[in-house]
DNA sequence: TATCAACAGTTGACATGTCAATCGTTTTGT
DNA sequence: ACAAAACGATTGACATGTCAACTGTTGATA
């Protein structure tokens, strides 16, 4: 058995990415735009560099998925009234509904990958995965509660 | 918390490979090259169907980061005598010693992200990704041994 | 044996991530 | 009030993965 963990994860991620792809792309998505229009539903229209700051992935990247969310007609970007640097994104009539598939299709990765799995352990795994996040990011805030992102734009005000 | 296990996973694999990418660097090497230069040193000289074989990554993958290593110095191309389709992917000097402090790279980032992890719990940790992992890909045989690999290249003889 | 299918490798086009540079806007400091 | 700094978004160039198309070699079959 492979025994660095780097390569564990690495794997088991890649995997993943292979059972998730078909899905997404069944809803007319790519790789990374599920988690993206699945946080817009939670939380409601925001800027692009929340959904940055919280998938802590480059601002460029958020970018162009969202260049492609709009060409699909997922997405609407305007412009903050209050600070005309700032876009505002919003989910459209379409991009809802494809939220809402997602998550049925996130269910069912989640039930594939987690077969046979007691919930005891899959508490224990979660708990594994959040150590191990904050092992790697020790001084990054740990932003993985939709609801955080939900807090900060309220802050705001 | 993030409730969904698709994004606990994906967001650890981020944050290892941020941890991950420049100790690569150091070393003159993107991403994804410390495993097929740790995977050469491990199993000697293969094909490049091997190496997407083991790591389950399109060909096409394998051969672009290979033109990298090997414009880097560390890896050289032949073609197989016996088959002149095949190539032959070794490693130079240069390409022995940097796997040599990869693997010491690798054992940092290792402890880095189980640091606080008893022997056991690692133990548990490496035994859910595996379920996970062939949860996921019940079809695909799983390859996550260097030896497996190996041996595989025995059999053809 | 001559053809055809399978195979290894390469290349092109795309997605998603990185970093670095730029543009326009806002905020800050004097 | 103005100059400088910070900031959000965008773009370009690169790495690594995907798939699809192509090349050349090998092996199987009629």
């Amino acid at each position: 058995m492979e025994r660095r963990f780097y390569m564990l994860l690495y794997r088991t991620y890649h995997a993943q990415r292979s059972v998730v792809r078909p899905r997404g792309a069944a809803l007319g998505l790519g790789t990374g735009q599920p988690k993206l229009i699945d946080y817009l539903s939670r939380c409601g229209p925001c800027s692009q560099k929340q959904l940055a700051d919280y998938f802590e992935i480059d601002p460029a990247a958020v970018c162009r998925m969202l260049d492609a969310l709009e060409k699909g007609g997922f997405v609407t970007r305007g412009v903050d009234r209050n600070d005309r640097r700032t876009g505002t994104v919003c989910l459209t009539e379409k991009g809802s509904r494809t939220a809402a598939a997602w998550q049925q299709a996130a269910e069912d990765v989640e039930q594939q990958m987690l077969a046979g799995f007691t919930p005891e352990e899959q508490q224990q795994f979660a708990e594994f995965f959040r150590r191990a996040y904050r092992n790697l990011r020790p001084d990054g805030k740990f932003g993985m509660n939709p609801d955080d992102g939900a807090a900060e734009t309220r802050e705001k005000e």
